[in-house]
DNA sequence: CAGAAACATTACACGATTGTAATGTTTGTG
DNA sequence: CACAAACATTACAATCGTGTAATGTTTCTG
């Protein structure tokens, strides 16, 4: 069972690392809000247990990003105030659970264990990644942006969806060419740059708001902000 | 969605009940234990809030025993105790959240919705389609038989895929036509014969038994039987 | 501002996919 | 067994998908 706890304060760290240990999880600890993020959409994790307050991107905002990814991971969240507005909002941005410190650490690993033993349950791989306006339907192989639908061939399928399981993430030409085409060379040619292209002109041409981005000599990503 | 409410206490009965209708929920009310371990068996309901001071039998009892049948109804846990004990101890017992009063309504229904949104999400679709030897994985897009890859063309996969869903069941041409083509109307040609006979030569060419059949006048079907 | 590098777009060609139609084969009935 | 209907197979043509290369455009540097 892999845990991943987002926590700056070193205290709280030390002391669920601990527990968690003991119990016979698998910890992995990020400080910041961006590690966390990074961390829970690089790797697979059974709950994910999140402080609010946190350096660099608070936890709703961690929260909310996985989500809008399409990350199911249950989340708990660990917060110092216990104010109702804020635990509903929690609860409502996707949290599974709510924990207000400061708390025992059995019960932590009580609902932890509630988490994981529904999720078990299912197993059930994503099958809708989002982000924006755009929803992918992986089972019924489906793009739609604003509700609209997308006609896309095989090749912008699979680029469509490498770049929202990257979401905000930069991918570089070798990094598309090799997941998409399976290449590990480069062929000498444009084909990614032509593929970026033709899927442009499906998912940006005809929307006010842009979503794939070059980023010169780097790669491309794909974001709603500028 | 329906609410089974087990609470004795008048007050919190009518401002739950309230609530819950207010959001559109059918509430049912039990105000001791045995009738609550009653109607949780005999009715379905969404989730169960449980209080755990109750006549007759408390709520520790009536979780329990729920359990102890096999029903896997969400509970949540209302208590007016907060030691850290019982609360670990109500979560052991098989209840998936615990509430401690005095709370506010907008949480309880925050974590039902949660309790009921990850059920409802367990009724995701199934991705892997299985017959005798052969297996369609539909998000990775594959057919195997055999552990044997077979490449299939779009046509193809959505056939196989449709034969798939109804296995041992006979589909006419027309209801092919219509989920694979979309076509409400016979396009007077010969499609369907030429797409069965291709996806014959991928599926069945190479392999002892045959496994799609024609019933001759009325349509095919997958079957691994004579 | 000239030039080069990086990227975007367009045009073209080849192969795969798919629908149509022609031809071949099986099955059942009188 | 002759015949027709139903189905199977094959052949062909139109279209679509995809890679390559040529041409435009942007961006950055000196």
């Amino acid at each position: 069972m892999n845990v991943l706890l987002i926590e700056d304060d070193l205290h709280i760290t030390r002391f669920l690392t601990q527990g968690f240990r003991q119990e016979g999880y698998t910890v992995m600890h990020a400080g910041d809000g961006i590690d966390g993020l990074h961390l829970a959409t690089t790797e697979h994790y059974d709950v994910i247990v999140l402080d609010i307050m946190l350096p660099k991107k608070d936890g709703f905002a961690v929260l909310s990003e996985l989500r809008g990814r399409g990350y199911t991971t249950p989340v708990i969240i660990l917060s110092a105030k216990h104010s109702v507005e804020e635990r509903v909002f929690g609860l409502k941005s996707g949290a599974d659970d709510y924990l207000v410190k400061p708390f025992s650490f059995s019960e932590l690993s009580a609902r932890c264990q509630i988490l994981t033993r529904r999720d078990r349950s299912q197993a059930t791989p994503v099958h809708q990644l989002c982000y924006h306006d755009l929803k992918l339907d992986l089972l019924k192989r489906t793009l739609h942006r604003s509700n609209q639908l997308l006609n896309l061939n095989q090749r912008e399928f699979v680029l469509i969806q490498l770049l929202l399981q990257n979401a905000e993430t930069v991918l570089s030409k070798t990094a598309i060419l090799e997941q998409v085409w399976g290449y590990q060379f480069d062929p000498q040619t444009n084909v990614v740059d032509v593929l970026v292209c033709r899927l442009r002109s499906k998912v940006d041409k005809d929307f006010e708001l842009p979503l794939i981005h070059t980023i010169r000599g780097v790669g491309y990503v794909l974001k709603s902000a500028c």
